[in-house]
RNA sequence: GGCCCCGUCGUCUAGCGGCCUAGGACUCUGGCUUCUCAAGUCAGCUACGAGGGUUCGAAUCCCUUCGGGGCUACCA
């Protein structure tokens, strides 16, 4: 029998979780759901300098808020904690001892500068900068003597002649020669640990079987493998390494600030829907197999292998994201439409949240439901239900002004005002029937009129809804007003 | 510079030696529909980076080349 499957995301939060960051937390989760597995959340935070407590929270959170739901880590705990590695520092320290007691690892008393002049050097002439081996043989004597100048130690990895090769899950066969991989620092002078070390440890003392990340930590496999083999873990429990190709934006150029945007929470405060976004990014450098784009969580789990990652790194594409997210929005239900839409319209102040408005807004959600992409657009398209001070939009004036207006809209007022039921039916067929029989007009043109003077805007969700909800007195008040301008 | 990864329409991809005069989706363009905007629907544009091989046959295999990216930290 095969052991369970237990796959890891573990970020390391300088900054709010990204696009790239999230698409890996993704494809880790999926797997994991996939095959039956766990799904272990870790945080990386053995730069203390860059990774701030507020950071941390915000990935926990975006990750909920994604559904992304994990089964070892930050708040549910587990048999392998604890999961911030800023609290296992006493477990580095162990393992960091053993490895310089086994003689895989020694101090190296290097300082930055002279490490710095070094690599100078070496770039000076052409040659591959890294660290050149000075403090691997060190005798008592040279030892004694950095001591007696008060210099501090920082733990090297000792790597050994040959090479390192491991089978990637998307790429295949990789082999690395160590003449390229120079001696790797372990822990900092002042005792911190480094990444080097805490991955690797927490990873074969987590269980980890799979870990699936970013193709920038490839070269760094070889040094996780020595680790590995200074813990004495015998092969087959490795973990098994699948590197995702990154997530580039639109000028070819890694995701930055600069170039789209990447932080999750601009998606959210735009009204990107979870499974949108998630949907979308597993189609980025993956897909089923077939032509199927459109997923649901679920499907995206029962779909979702390795082995159909690509190995090329594809370009973020906001117009498909949109895309997606329309589609995602059309297929809500009314009642979880409202969910979203509510807290939007709230925050923009279009409502305050009380019964009767709510009341309204999900009267009015089926008319705009084809006709957003985002849900921060739902303020701006039923504010004129809502407005107190109702004013007409400058550019659109003039076309409610003009003479021919003047008549559509004196004509409209009188056929409206004996309808008592106020429906859209019954306001379409009196329209219909005296604006465009009776008077001739062409549709877009009378109803044109019509539109600006009750919603304000040449733009509206469609007319005679519109009218319908806002109800006979408004629209009628709305429309006579228009006549005095 | 060295090491490593990658290379199919503008973008995401299907393709794993013949089913490919290369399929789907997004974008774009045009049509239909139509009270605006959408949605829907139909059609169209556009791709195997280049050059050599291997083979009866290559987008698919090999080599070279060009291009893009990553790593080369007491970051991760």
């Amino acid at each position: 029998m095969s052991k369970k499957i237990k796959v890891r995301f573990a970020p390391s939060p300088t900054g709010d979780l990204h696009v790239g960051n999230i698409r890996t937390a993704l494809f880790d989760w999926a797997y994991a759901r996939h095959t039956g597995g766990t799904f272990l959340f870790r945080i990386e935070d053995t730069d203390t300098t860059r990774v701030t407590d507020e950071y941390i929270n915000a990935a926990i959170d975006t990750l909920k808020w994604l559904g992304l739901d994990w089964d070892e880590g930050p708040e549910v705990g587990g048999d392998n904690g604890p999961y911030l590695q800023s609290q296992r520092l006493d477990i580095y320290a162990h393992w960091a001892a053993k490895f310089i007691e086994q003689k895989d690892a020694y101090h190296c008393y290097c300082s930055p500068e002279e490490l710095e002049a070094v690599r100078e050097a070496q770039r000076a002439a052409n040659q591959a900068p890294g660290y050149n081996g000075h403090c691997r043989d060190l005798t008592v004597e040279q030892i004694a003597a950095y001591k007696t100048q008060g210099r501090a130690a920082v733990v090297r990895m000792r790597m050994p002649d040959g090479g390192t090769t491991f089978n990637d899950l998307i790429r295949g066969e990789m082999a690395f020669d160590h003449k390229f991989v120079p001696d790797f620092v372990l822990v900092r002078a002042d005792g911190s640990p480094l990444y080097t070390l805490a991955v690797a440890v927490d990873d074969i003392l987590m269980k980890v079987t799979h870990v699936l990340r970013g193709e920038d930590l490839l070269s760094s496999t070889p040094r996780q493998i020595r680790v590995y083999q200074a813990m004495g873990v015998s092969l087959e429990d490795y973990p098994v390494f699948a590197h995702l190709p990154f997530v580039m934006g639109a000028d070819n150029a890694k995701l930055s600030k600069r170039n789209g945007e990447v932080s999750i929470a601009w998606y959210r405060d735009k009204g990107f829907l979870p499974e949108a976004i998630c949907n979308y990014l597993a189609l980025l450098g993956w897909s089923p197999g077939d032509d199927r784009e459109n997923l649901t969580m679920k499907e995206l789990c029962e779909l979702f292998t390795v082995e159909k990652v690509n190995s090329s790194p594809a370009r973020f594409d906001m117009k498909k994201l949109e895309a997606i997210n329309g589609d995602k929005i059309r297929a809500l239900t009314i009642d979880d439409f409202l969910t979203w839409a509510l807290p939007f319209l709230i925050k923009a102040q279009v409502i305050s949240g009380a019964e009767d408005e709510v009341a309204l807004v999900k009267r009015a959600l089926p008319i705009i439901q084809e006709r957003i992409i985002m849900l921060s657009e739902i303020p701006a398209m039923l504010k004129f239900l809502f407005v107190k001070d109702f004013a007409i939009e400058p550019e659109s004036l003039s076309k409610v002004t003009e003479s021919g207006a003047k008549d559509v809209l004196a004509r409209s007022l009188k056929e409206l005002e004996p309808i008592t039921d106020w429906t859209h039916e019954a306001i379409e067929a009196a329209l219909r029937a005296s604006l465009i029989e009776e008077m001739g007009l062409k549709p877009r043109i009378a109803f044109g009129a019509v539109r600006i003077a009750t919603t304000g805007s040449t733009i509206s969700p469609p007319l005679f809804e519109s009218m319908e909800l806002l109800g006979k007195a408004a629209s009628l008040s709305r429309i006579a007003a228009a006549l005095t301008l």
